[in-house]
RNA sequence: GGCGGCGUAGCUCAGUCGGUGAGAGCACUCGGCUCAUAAUCGAGGGGUCGUCGGUUCGAGUCCGACCGCCGCUACCA
């Protein structure tokens, strides 16, 4: 029994999350999570929103809220989705509470023991009509180089120069659209990631086991050069800086990447702080000299985030000196695209989490998602690959099997596990054609290879229908009725074993298959050696066939929802 | 502009250190079966691996150029 921590990528405050946001982070953590803990491991499974910063401010004051109350809202929200998803969080925080901000404030003053911090003087734009400070992307104007009239302050979209706010010609706020600005200089609290560069480049050169995609983003960066940064910033929303050890910069709050990954652990000793019996240990699971060096620790997120992960948060643990446990495994994930293109608030492209789930049962949704993440590449999100999950995969490779196995059986056994006949040849060979499938799809799981794990899975539930077909239990009972029944509860057997081998995709349908034997569930730790198990269902077992587990989607359907869908761009 | 990635059957994608005739699922064709949501099982057709050139006994796999698509580029997160 190994000790797994699983985190996925915090998501913002702002909103409900589209489909991308979901397979990219939390979803995939979800699907570990629940394979580590049919596995038999302890696994302690975190997540969080993130909700500081500069859009929380402004989508709260769109919606006339108080940020705090905003936060409050969509973090419900966020939560309950997450719930009608079935992510099997352990914890669901939020980087706004006490914790947050006290381990935030805790890091920060060891890393000024340490000599990592450093106040600098900035100049930045201010806003007169929006009395706020304006980070360089929320100042726009007419592009320099090349005229177009809604360049950002950090970069100019149409001919891709890189620019700095005082450069636009009519420079105004994106806010308010006022060109009342001025440059203003404030002083800012700077992590020197410079210095920690090389401890940074030691630590990224021994995590072996990271893919590709990581391991390249981390690379680029150090080659480079890592430059110091502002870790704090000119809001009101967010964690304050301690005045007493930061005087230069009271009254201003620690930048949102700062404390956004700190909110993982914070989050985590939210989960031990809300047991009242003091029996939650949140140290064992982040400090190496409290336990937690046993732990093997994996962070999920889209390749966006792998800078922070990999550099930013990696050095504030390192520069801290104390002991935190750092990441192990950083599955990061490329983007779902829409048609090719981006799924997109704004246009209103794409298909978001609540309305999803107002179309189809989670279950579909975690299967097409996982059975088409975007792993190596960016991946295309289609109404037809929808459908062909949907219908080609659940409902006629592992729907059928469990409904034409549960027909017969109440045909012609009633509401009972045959009893009769006793397992052979056709039985063992089926046996170790299921364990060898299986092998390739736990195999692919340890790996964190869910496309692969998926065809991997979709292959075991095929071994059911290619057994029925050898067998032919429709043709038996009109002359071998002991055969049929060796047969059907070889079945039922099977269906056991693929309601626990598909339960970390599909939870609630493994939990209806498992319904069919009320008193006869399987509960032992997934492994190859569970085919076994197919051949030790009682006979004569209470039976409850559990109706179909998938509807059909048909074309009219699916090119209704490609309409409603398709959005303004 | 810089950096990175991608371009393999109609569609979505695998192809580990370059090496027996290039793969999977879906779609398509043929056959079997009829218990099952016309679902299933078996067999088969289909690709000059973006283009051109190079290295090599041998390249989808390495190198160069080009074409096309995409992402990142550090005070949005």
């Amino acid at each position: 029994m190994a000790r797994h921590l699983i985190t996925s990528a915090l998501p913002y405050i702002n909103g409900v999350k589209h489909l991308g946001n979901l397979v990219g982070s939390m979803l995939p953590a979800d699907v570990s999570a629940r394979f580590f803990r049919a596995a038999g491991h302890e696994v302690l499974a975190i997540c969080a929103t993130d909700e500081h910063g500069t859009p929380a401010e402004l989508a709260a004051a769109a919606e006339g809220m108080s940020v705090a109350d905003y936060c409050d809202r969509y973090h419900d929200v966020q939560r309950r989705l997450g719930e009608q998803f079935l992510l099997s969080w352990d914890w669901f925080g939020r980087t706004s509470r006490p914790q947050n901000h006290e381990l935030t404030n805790h890091l920060a003053s060891r890393l000024k023991a340490e000599g990592f911090l450093e106040i600098r003087a900035t100049e930045q734009v201010y806003s007169i009509a929006d009395q706020r400070f304006l980070p360089d992307r929320y100042v726009i104007g007419t592009c320099p180089n090349c005229g177009y009239e809604r360049a950002r302050g950090d970069q100019c979209e149409n001919c891709g120069k890189q620019l700095d706010p005082t450069d636009l010609i009519d420079a105004r706020s994106a806010i308010s659209g006022s060109s009342a600005l001025e440059v203003r200089e404030s002083n800012h609290v700077f992590l020197r990631q410079s210095l920690l560069s090389e401890r940074i480049r030691a630590w990224v050169d021994a995590q072996v086991e990271w893919p590709q995609l990581t391991r390249s983003i981390a690379y680029k960066w150090l080659d480079e050069g890592l430059r110091d940064r502002g870790i704090t910033r000119d809001l009101t929303w967010g964690i304050p800086v301690d005045p007493v050890e930061f005087p230069e910069v009271a009254g201003k709050v620690w930048y949102v990447w700062f404390d956004a990954p700190i909110g993982y652990i914070a989050a985590t000793k939210e989960w031990a702080d809300a047991d009242p019996s003091g029996g939650r240990d949140w140290q064992r699971w982040w400090r190496l000299d409290r336990g937690a060096d046993d732990v093997r620790y994996t962070e999920f997120m889209g390749k966006d985030n792998v800078p922070f992960h990999t550099l930013s948060f990696p050095g504030t643990l390192l520069g801290s000196g104390e002991p935190w446990k750092l990441v192990d495994q950083l599955k990061s994930f490329n983007w779902l695209t829409y048609y090719g293109g981006k799924f997109s608030t704004s246009e209103g492209r794409g298909v978001f989490m609540d309305q999803a789930l107002d179309l189809l049962p989670a279950d579909c949704w975690r299967w097409f998602l996982m059975s088409n993440a975007p792993e190596n590449d960016d991946a295309n999100f289609t109404w037809d690959l929808v459908g062909e999950a949907v219908n080609k995969d659940l409902v006629a490779t592992l729907g059928n099997f469990v409904n034409r196995t549960t027909t017969q059986i109440s045909r012609h056994f009633g509401d009972a596990v045959p009893d009769t006949g006793e397992p052979a040849e056709p039985e063992f060979e089926f046996v170790a054609r299921v364990r060898s499938a299986l092998s390739a799809y736990l195999d692919h799981m340890e790996r964190l290879e869910f496309r692969k794990a998926t065809a991997a899975l979709r292959a075991v539930w095929s071994e059911g229908n290619t057994y029925l077909e050898q067998r032919e239990p429709w043709r038996a009972i009109k002359t071998d009725r002991d055969a049929a029944a060796v047969t059907l509860r070889t079945a039922v057997g099977f269906a056991r074993l693929v309601a626990s081998a598909s339960s970390p995709y599909l939870p609630e349908t493994a939990d209806r298959i498992a319904q069919m034997l009320p008193d006869d569930r399987l509960d032992a730790p997934l492994s190859p050696e569970l085919a076994d198990s197919i051949l030790e269902v009682s006979g004569g077992t209470r039976f409850v066939a559990p109706g179909l587990l998938f509807g059909k989607l048909d074309d009219e359907q699916l090119a209704a929802w490609t309409e409603r869908f398709a959005g303004a761009g």
